[in-house]
This record gives C-alpha cells, sequence and structure tokens, in this order.
RNA sequence: AGAGAGAUGGCAGAGUGGUCGAUUGCGACGGUCUUGAAAACCGUUGACUGUAACAGGUCCGGGGGUUCGAAUCCCUCUCUCUCUGCCA
C-alpha cells in the first residue's frame, strides 16, 4: 500500500507510476485520495480539539470530586454534554472518511522503479539475459505430457494426471516413482543451495488468514485466485511469500538483524480461475505445486543489491541444472501489482518449444511493509519501513516438464542432471 | 470437546473507576569511577498520529458498551495456561 504522505507530497511521481502500470484514470484516484486525506485530517484535527477539551473537563471534575465540592462537579458535567455529542459525531464522521480512505488507497498498486520498462503486455517485456544454446532433440522427442505416458512400469505415467482427477479434479497431478523422488530431490537440493547462500529455512503455515492475506497483497486484489476455507476463515497459500513475510507483520528489527534472508519450501494452491486453456497442458499450470521461495528483508538502501543477489542466486540454480533459460524485466503493464521491478526467469520446454516462466524476482519497496508496518530503527533512532523482495527458487512443475523434455534421449529415457544425481538415488528415468 | 484461570511496555510483574501511558525489577543505551572490564552510583529507555517545532490526540489481546472520567465495571470474540477427555 502507498503511504498518504507520500501521494501527498509527490502527486506528479504517483500519476506517472500509475500510469506506467497501465492503472485506469490515476488522477481522478490520487485526486480522489488526496481530498479524502484532507478530510480525515481536517475532521481527526477537530476531533482531537475537542476530546483534549472533554480530558480537561473529566480532570476538573475529578479534582472537584476529590475536594468535594460536589455542587460544582455537577456543573461541570452538564457542560461536557455538549463536548460528548461533537466527539461522537466527529468520530463517526472519522470512521467513515478513513474507511472510505482505505478503499481507495487498497486499490493503488505499487510504483514501478525508474528501469521498468514501459509497456502494455507479455509481448512488451525486455530480456536481459538469453543463455541461448536450445538442446537439439533426437528424432520423434515428446513434449513432457506424452513423455511421461512411456516413462514408469507397466505403462502407468510417472505423473499421473487421471488419478489427479479421480481424487481431486484437474491439475492435481500423481507424482509416482521416480517422478515423485525427482521433486523430493529437487526440493532438497533447492533449500540447500539456499541454505549455503545465508538463507534460513523455514517451515510456515500453508494456510493463513486474511490479514496475512492483506498485508502481502493478495486481498481484496486476488481474492478469488485463493481457495478459501469458509468455516475458519483461512486461505490455502497461493506462494510462501505470505506466511513467510507475515512472519514479520508488526514488526520492529533490530538493525543488527538485517537483512533477513528466509527460505521455504511450500506446497502452493492457486485456482487460476479464468486462466484455463487450450494451450496449458500438462505440468503447465497446476492447482497445486512445489514451489522454494526465497524472501528478503532489507534497508531501503540495500533491497537492489539484494534483489540483484536473488537474481544472482536463482541464475546458478538453473545454470546448476544445465537448462537453458532467460530473464526478463517485465514492463509496467506486465508487472504484479504489489511490485516495484520485477525479473521473471523463463525456461526453455524443448519438446513443446516455449519459454515457460519458472520463477518470479520482485522487489516490492515499502508497499507490503506498509501494510505489515514492518520496521526498523535508524541510527538516530527514526523507525522506518523496511523493503521485501522475495523469488521462486524455484518453482518444480515447469522445471520437471523442461528437465523431462529436454534430456530425453533418442531410446526413450531421461537422463537426470549431475547435481541432482546424489539427491535423486538414480540418473536416468527409463 | 468439558471445567477453571488468565491476556498490561523488549521480558518479568504491580495496578480493580479520577493528574496511569501506567509503580517496580531485569534487560538495553548514555554517563561517573577504572589503564580496560566488572561492580556500584546517576540518567535515559514503547508505538501510532500530528506540528516547522511545540502542543494536542490514540493505544494496557480484538471489537462494542456503561460513565463527566476505564488498564480497572459490563457484553462479545480471539488466544494462552491448568485439569479431564480424545488423537497423528
Amino acid at each position: 500500500m502507498l503511504q498518504t504522505n507520500f501521494i501527498r507530497d509527490n502527486r506528479d511521481l504517483t500519476i506517472a507510476g500509475l500510469t506506467k502500470k497501465h492503472f485506469k484514470d490515476p488522477e481522478t484516484a490520487v485526486d480522489k485520495i488526496t481530498e479524502l486525506d484532507r478530510k480525515r485530517r481536517e475532521i481527526q484535527q477537530e476531533l482531537d480539539d475537542v476530546l483534549s477539551q472533554s480530558n480537561a473537563k473529566a480532570k476538573e471534575i475529578g479534582a472537584l470530586m476529590k475536594a468535594g465540592q460536589k455542587l460544582e462537579a455537577e456543573a461541570a458535567k452538564a457542560d461536557t454534554v455538549v463536548l460528548k455529542e461533537r466527539s461522537r459525531a466527529l468520530d463517526e464522521q472519522h470512521k467513515v472518511t478513513e474507511e472510505a480512505l482505505l478503499e481507495e488507497l487498497v486499490k493503488l498498486p505499487n510504483l514501478p522503479h525508474a528501469s521498468v520498462p514501459e509497456g502494455r503486455t507479455a509481448e512488451d517485456n525486455v530480456t536481459v539475459l538469453d543463455t541461448g544454446e536450445k538442446p537439439v532433440l533426437p528424432e520423434g522427442a515428446l513434449p513432457h505430457w506424452e513423455l511421461i505416458r512411456k516413462l514408469g512400469k507397466n505403462q502407468a505415467p510417472i505423473i499421473d494426471f487421471e488419478l489427479g482427477n479421480k481424487i481431486s479434479g484437474a491439475g492435481f497431478p500423481v507424482y509416482k516413482g521416480k517422478a515423485a523422488r525427482l521433486q523430493r530431490a529437487m526440493i532438497s537440493f533447492f533449500l540447500d543451495e539456499a541454505g549455503k547462500a545465508g538463507y534460513t529455512e523455514v517451515q510456515p503455515p500453508i494456510v493463513v488468514n486474511a490479514d496475512s492475506g492483506f498485508a502481502t497483497g493478495q486481498l481484496p486484489d486476488k481474492e478469488g485466485q485463493m481457495y478459501h476455507d469458509a468455516a475458519d476463515d483461512l486461505y490455502l497459500i497461493p506462494t510462501a511469500e505470505v506466511p513467510v513475510t507475515n512472519l514479520y507483520r508488526d514488526v520492529i528489527v533490530p538493525e543488527t538483524d538485517l537483512p533477513v534472508k528466509n527460505v521455504a519450501y511450500t506446497p502452493c494452491f492457486r485456482r487460476e480461475a479464468g486462466s484455463w486453456g487450450a494451450h496449458v497442458r500438462g505440468l503447465n499450470r497446476l492447482h497445486q505445486f512445489d514451489k522454494v521461495e526465497i524472501v528478503q528483508i532489507n534497508k531501503p538502501e540495500e533491497s537492489y543489491n539484494a534483489l540483484d543477489e536473488m537474481v544472482n542466486h536463482v541464475k546458478g540454480l538453473l545454470e546448476k541444472l544445465e537448462l537453458p533459460y532467460r530473464i526478463l524485466r517485465l514492463c509496467g503493464g506486465d508487472m504484479g501489482f504489489t511490485s516495484a521491478l520485477t525479473y521473471d526467469f523463463e525456461v526453455w520446454s524443448a519438446g513443446q518449444e516455449r519459454w515457460l516462466e519458472c520463477s518470479s524476482v520482485s522487489n516490492f519497496e515499502t508497499y507490503q511493509a506498509n501494510r505489515l508496518k514492518l520496521r526498523y530503527k535508524t541510527a538516530d533512532k527514526k523507525t522506518q519501513l523496511l523493503h521485501t523482495l522475495n523469488g521462486s527458487a524455484l518453482a518444480l512443475p515447469r522445471i520437471v516438464a523442461a528437465l523431462l523434455e529436454n534430456n530425453q534421449q533418442a531410446d526413450g529415457t531421461v537422463k537426470i542432471p549431475a547435481v541432482l544425481v546424489p539427491y535423486c538415488g538414480f540418473d536416468t528415468i527409463e
């Protein structure tokens, strides 16, 4: 959430930023907020004044009572009636205005960093790195959803969508045998790599309350994208970002603890309402998938260095997995609601000849921290909002898809990259 | 799930209607003393809002109420602890 103070003092910057993000009619939104903010502060001032008078009166009455001057006390009580009426009315106005302000404020996305390219769609994203080297597949190479039918014993697919259909529904595959083991291996590998890079491993809850969803920005923006348990008003997490970042909700972090670096493996759940289509096959889009997420909390002046560090970490993973990939700097129109700068990683899926998004690394600056009330104390004892960052390192299904497709051999088997062999206990899936 | 108790500042722990934003202890920070450290002593030590800076306002688990006035009384929700039951 943007800060009202910032909007008030930087009207043009705010409008320019919103425009870059293709936010509809930013002037109107900013004006509305500025006006509500002005009104709120005006009411607040008046209310404070009335309360101050009431407090003084109450003290006066207290002193009179103590002195045993009952008559005078009763007279003073009469004076408070008007004050009380007035403060009730003002309080009501204040509440209404504040709610209206918040309602408008949460509609505003984060402002993009200066380096964010102009543009509206994925077409306008800027490729900042392309590793080139795409594998040449043998004759008869298949996309992974075909390939998995041929792998495993007795024609039982190692990743079984039909079986998932039966027990849950579309988008909930069952991993079996070496596919299940591969998943577990990758989770361990990713966690170990993050550990070596200084991240502390955490295991958070995978259902969260509405406060948590709000603080990281999933609510109210993406209400319909999360699975919701109405009985207990809890949400299944769409990403570990939500619980892990919320560990620091309402926290003032000691400066000496910065930067905070956490890594978590969790399953992720996404309803993907409305985003299903014919092109979405196999592992390309799922309702449940596994992901290892890195999260950093850093001082404002350090956060973009931290973002670079995270990007390099993800690069390292893909390189160790020997997968071709590219990095995109997302344009204003394609970025997430809460992000100030996002790099997407796409892995080359040779069997379907497509790029698949497998990681998204973002700096949210103070947008989440403002909702989280996540702060630290500066050397001169001021409390200041921190910056939050996160990135997938990595999301599994599309990596699995790319591994299977890119590493398929002429004889129909699949080679496992060397770094995963110790984790898997095998080097080939047949 | 049933019965009882409780939720106060970084922590511990007072406070049961009137200068209480809150006694005190610990911790932390600054100082005196010391070559340095410890001890001792003195002082400082929550957040939000607001102001140019003061002032002012709000916050004692959350929400609501009673009252001129609430940490203190009432209602409600949530959570924690103890005992009993059940259970990976």
